[in-house]
RNA sequence: GGGUCGGUAGCUCAGGUGGUUAGAGCGUACGCCUGAUAAGCGUAAGGUCGAUGGUUCGAGUCCAUCUCGACCCA
């Protein structure tokens, strides 16, 4: 019955579309809108009267909304998906190898404080990975994790102990530790919240957290496996050290101010060359002096030989005695030592310095006994500079960082002459028991002694005091000294006699091999940065004398020399105790009483050992993350290796450094298949973000007045390879972008309104410019496939942008309307639109899934409202690579070129305001190539120009039309249409007027019915 | 100070092995539409490709130096 149809609105807004039409249509009943025309005064004799077919005409229907509202909205979404366990519904899916395995090995963030711009990029960056290649088809796993031990979590502690007016070394070892761990788990959770509210999905309810039992447990084995393959050895290294504190300190726990320190110039005579002339070092430290074991000299600086002539009577010089000195710093040494006079008698060649053996300046002391009596080599050094001293550097290899360096390479003998207070070892000669700094931190006789022996034994040219910056404790406020302190090193060229060979015998060896070999980078520059750093380190540092880390599980005879071979204790039964302890009840309880007594027992007699208490380095910790995550989780990998490693490219000297030289140890290879770096976040001018310039942007404001999925949109545009920037503006243009694709998701929606299975449209029956959509949708399959796999997802947003604004809303969507709006619903090009817009809406959706999950979800559940739905629980949709047409693409490319033309030449005359809308326009294409003028003849080209009629002509164009010098051979003569303007569709015909509904042309009239 | 990486329109990015007037989108300006409407369409303006010097018939693309920035070292 017809009438039914008076009870339905005027204008429908129920977002199922248009069931009721189509049924109508169907049936073969007038439609529901004959209703509102009738009521109108509408007749065939009054044609200056309007008629509102407005509600005829199919427009978009949707709720979606066109503000997104993210801030507010996001955390609903979020709750959906806590509530769906999507992270757990799609592992289900992949469970027994349904869908290939991909892993992105996390790399921990430290538990301290909270998210800055860096961790959102990185997690981000991460999220795109792991979502693109499960909606790749695989049952992509990602696991989280947290670094925990380490020094500034220690600060920490320590900082709360020192407000409540306690002292560290008062605590126990254990309750301390678990103080630390307390901070640490509480930051755990803080970030976990942070980083879930960025949309990242992952197993967050089971991370994976180096303080862990089994993690504890895991580093502590790994760590002996070192211990047993013979890479671990003792050796010392001179670090910062306070005298006050009895510690070793790092570069984070000392403060520099201003310090007045000691400074000689001392004689050091050659055995033999150099015409006895003596070699002049400059030090501010004159302590030091007794460990001195070498000079060294820059070849690349000119050096000559001095005489002195003349000195005032103060000075020490002696008139013709011969020194040699850098040419550059001569005349300040002379200054300094107060000589009066001097000649420069020659050159001196570096090379002359080769071989050259000095005395120690107390060699032959009668009171010295012998103890300096040994060769001082000159030696060559980079380290050497000319801008301050004599051109020589005073070499003692216990007691600086270069000295270190030059006595490593040039096996010089390191000193043990400093003892842990500050004073000289009570049987060194001379100076024994005498502190260099005493226990209030003030100076004590040693420099003082020095300078006097200096002089008694002839060698001090000069003194003087300076004052420059100088490391102080941040504790005691003292000033720190430089002493050589055992530690524990792995032995990065020993050969291995482990039967992981296959990429070589020492650690060096398959690090590198793995590089060149096993692992792709991306950049590509990561592989020399990693290699090149791997090839020139010196032997891993796994010590640390701190308390918050896992234990160097290891013990060492008493009485015995690190160089001894039972020094110690390699014992797989005692390994296995000690794993074992630490699985039940973590590290802790290597500081509990009696612990070595009850590991050792039975095996070996606990008092012939000693229990090492240095702690690892806490790169050791995360260098073990494969083996407690990858190699021993459920959700781990087969293999124990990772697809991806991702982080920061200062992570070639962090994470991805310590796991290669780890996993090189103990699996033979890097666990790793990708190093994908990432750049660092810049302001906007590009400079580094800092609290004290103000131009910090933190992730909580960036969601707090966009939303989450504005910053991923950042993340997503940026080449994050390289450094990246990020600011108000820059913000700004990311949320341009966002509405534009909102937009273009929205327009869809509407149009897909109440689209039914039974309107879909076989390929074969499409229209041309239907197939040409399909072939660019496929052609963008290829592409956004390709680049999700390179991890490459500017490329995909640029694609898919691009295609948004340029394909679909400047071109197809602008020409579809009509389709859409005016054709009736059962209109075989209506329906070939809305089908290629339904495959559509499946691709984009799903593809800008991993980039926005927020906003493609709004979009998901828009289309598809349901309680338990997900587009992340979709794959992207398989594309048929015979939607590929390449004829059609080039025909088409010719057809959007003419077009251009066409826009262009009606621009003209919108400007001169001849018409307004285009449709008021039928112009004449003159068209110089047959074939282009077939192919624009072969479709409708007024309505992909959006004219209401045109007319293409191979006819010689007259002088007046209008060219685009980018369009050769195409030229337009405007023309406006002829009849009446269409009240349906707008279009101006000259039938309009004619058929039974007033004012309409034929199609509208029979899409009326 | 050393090593590595980078500097293409206001912004985000394209620009195999050197080859005609350096591209895209956004933004901006102007115009149009008012049936995607805090939307949509069109047109236009915008770059001495960080600087200088070189190789070459020819360089954003190759070389050298410098400069700015970032990271890692010292």
């Amino acid at each position: 019955m017809c009438t039914s149809f008076v009870e339905l609105p005027a204008r429908r807004s129920d977002a199922s579309g248009w069931p009721g039409l189509l049924q109508a249509a169907g049936a073969g009943c007038a439609p529901p809108f004959l209703q509102a025309e009738d009521l109108l005064p509408m007749c065939a004799d009054t044609p200056e009267t309007t008629v509102d077919y407005r509600d005829t005409v199919f427009l978009p229907e949707t709720e979606f909304q066109m503000r997104a509202g993210l801030p507010a909205r996001e955390p609903e979404w979020l709750a959906r998906w806590e509530r769906l366990a999507i992270y757990d519904q799609l592992r289900a899916k992949g469970s027994n190898d349904a869908r290939p395995s991909f892993v992105l090995h996390d790399g921990p963030p430290y538990a301290n404080g909270h998210l800055h711009i860096g961790h959102a990029l990185n997690k981000t960056i991460k999220d795109i990975i792991v979502r693109s290649h499960q909606m790749m088809g695989h049952d992509s796993r990602y696991v989280p994790g947290w670094d925990c031990h380490g020094l500034p979590i220690e600060w920490k502690i320590e900082e709360q102990y020192r407000a409540k007016g306690l002292n560290k070394d008062d605590v126990d070892t254990v309750a301390f530790r678990q103080e630390c761990r307390k901070f640490a788990e509480n930051w755990v959770t803080v970030q976990r919240e942070e980083f879930k509210r960025l949309g990242v999905t992952g197993n967050w309810a089971d991370p994976y957290l180096t303080m862990d039992f089994h993690a504890e447990a895991v580093i502590a084995e790994e760590f002996m496996k070192f211990l047993m393959n013979g890479t671990l050895y003792q050796g010392s290294k001179p670090v910062m050290w306070s005298p006050v504190e009895k510690t070793a300190l790092a570069e984070a726990e000392v403060e520099y101010h201003d310090h007045t320190s000691h400074t000689i110039w001392v004689r050091f005579r050659p055995v033999a060359g150099l015409d006895g002339a003596a070699v002049v070092i400059w030090t501010t430290t004159p302590w030091t002096i007794p460990q001195n074991r070498a000079v060294a000299y820059n070849p690349g600086i000119a050096y000559g030989l001095y005489r002195v002539d003349a000195a005032d009577e103060k000075s020490t010089a002696v008139a013709g005695e011969l020194l040699v000195l850098a040419d550059a710093l001569a005349e300040s040494v002379m200054t300094a030592a107060k000589v009066t006079g001097f000649t420069r008698l020659r050159d001196v060649a570096t090379s002359e310095f080769e071989g050259v053996v000095l005395k120690h300046p107390y060699a032959g002391l009668e009171e010295a006994q012998s103890e300096w009596d040994y060769d001082v080599p000159m030696l060559p050094g980079d380290h050497v500079t000319e801008d301050a001293g004599t051109g020589f550097v005073h070499t003692a290899p216990s007691h600086g960082d270069d000295d270190y360096q030059l006595g490593v390479k040039f096996r010089l003998p390191m000193t043990y002459n400093v003892e842990a207070d500050g004073t000289y070892r009570t049987d060194l000669p001379i100076f024994g028991g005498q502190a260099i700094l005493d226990q209030d931190g003030k100076e004590g006789p040693a420099n003082v002694s020095n300078i006097k022996q200096l002089a008694w034994a002839g060698a001090l040219l000069a003194k003087g005091k300076i004052k420059h910056s100088y490391p102080h404790s941040w504790r005691s406020k003292a000033p720190v000294i430089y002493r050589n302190t055992p530690q524990w090193f792995a032995a990065i060229d020993h050969t291995l006699d482990d039967g992981m060979g296959s990429y070589g015998d020492t650690i060096r060896a398959r690090a590198l091999r793995s590089i060149e070999e096993l692992v792709k980078f991306t950049p590509v520059s990561g592989r020399n940065r990693l290699h090149s750093m791997i090839e020139h380190r010196p032997d891993w540092v796994l010590s640390r004398q701190r308390a918050w880390g896992v234990p160097l599980t290891c013990f060492t005879r008493k009485g015995a020399k690190p160089t001894d071979a039972d020094f110690l204790l390699r014992d797989a039964e005692v390994n296995a105790r000690i794993a074992a302890a630490f699985e039940a009840d973590g590290a802790d309880v290597w500081y509990v009483q009696g612990f070595k007594e009850k590991v050792l027992a039975g095996i070996v007699d606990p008092s012939d050992y000693e229990q090492v208490y240095d702690v690892l380095d806490v790169w050791f910790d995360s260098g073990s993350t494969h083996a407690f995550v990858l190699r021993d989780r459920a959700d781990g990998t087969k293999d124990g290796i990772a697809d991806v490693y991702l982080e920061g490219t200062d992570q070639h000297r962090g994470w991805f450094h310590s796991s290669l030289l780890q996993a090189s140890a103990t699996i033979g290879r890097a666990p790793y298949r990708n190093v994908v770096t990432h750049g660092f976040t810049l302001d906007e001018k590009g400079m580094k973000m800092s609290k004290s310039i103000g131009n910090t942007v933190a992730p909580q404001e960036v969601i707090d007045e966009y939303g989450a999925d504005i910053l991923r949109l950042w993340v997503a545009q940026t080449d994050y390879t390289a450094d990246q920037r990020i600011g108000p503006k820059i913000l700004k243009g990311t949320a341009d972008s966002y509405r534009r694709l909102r937009n273009t998701l929205r327009f869809m929606l509407g149009a897909l309104a109440g689209f039914d299975e039974a309107e879909r449209v076989e390929r074969a029956d499409m229209p041309e410019l239907e197939r040409w959509m399909l072939h660019r949708l496929a052609e963008l399959d290829a592409e956004v496939h390709a680049n999700y796999r390179a991890f490459n997802f500017s490329g995909v947003f640029q694609v898919l942008f691009n295609f948004c604004t340029v394909d679909l809303s400047a071109f197809w969507f602008d020409v579809r309307k009509d389709a859409l709006y005016c054709d009736a619903p059962d209109s075989l090009r209506r329906r070939a639109v809305r089908t290629v817009m339904d495959l559509q809406f499946y691709r984009l959706s799903t593809w800008l899934a991993p980039i926005l999950p927020f906003t493609m979800e709004d979009v998901w559940l828009s289309r598809f409202p349901s309680e338990d739905g997900s587009v992340h629980l979709q794959d992207f949709p398989a594309t048929p690579a015979d939607w590929k047409d390449a004829a059609l693409a080039q025909k088409w490319e010719g057809i959007r070129r003419a077009r251009r033309a066409v826009t262009a030449a009606l621009e003209v005359q919108r400007t001169a305001k001849v018409i307004g809308a285009s449709l008021e326009a039928a112009p004449v294409v003159h068209v110089e190539d047959e074939g282009l003028a077939a192919a624009l003849r072969s479709v409708r080209f007024d309505d992909l120009c959006i004219t209401s009629a045109l007319t293409v002509t191979t006819d010689p164009a007259p002088n007046e039309a209008f060219r685009l010098p980018e369009v050769p051979g195409v030229a337009v003569v405007f023309e406006t249409a002829e009849g009446e303007k269409c009240q349906r569709c707008w279009k101006i015909l000259p039938d309009v007027g004619t058929h039974a509904h007033a004012h309409t042309c034929k199609r509208c009239d029979a899409a009326l019915g």
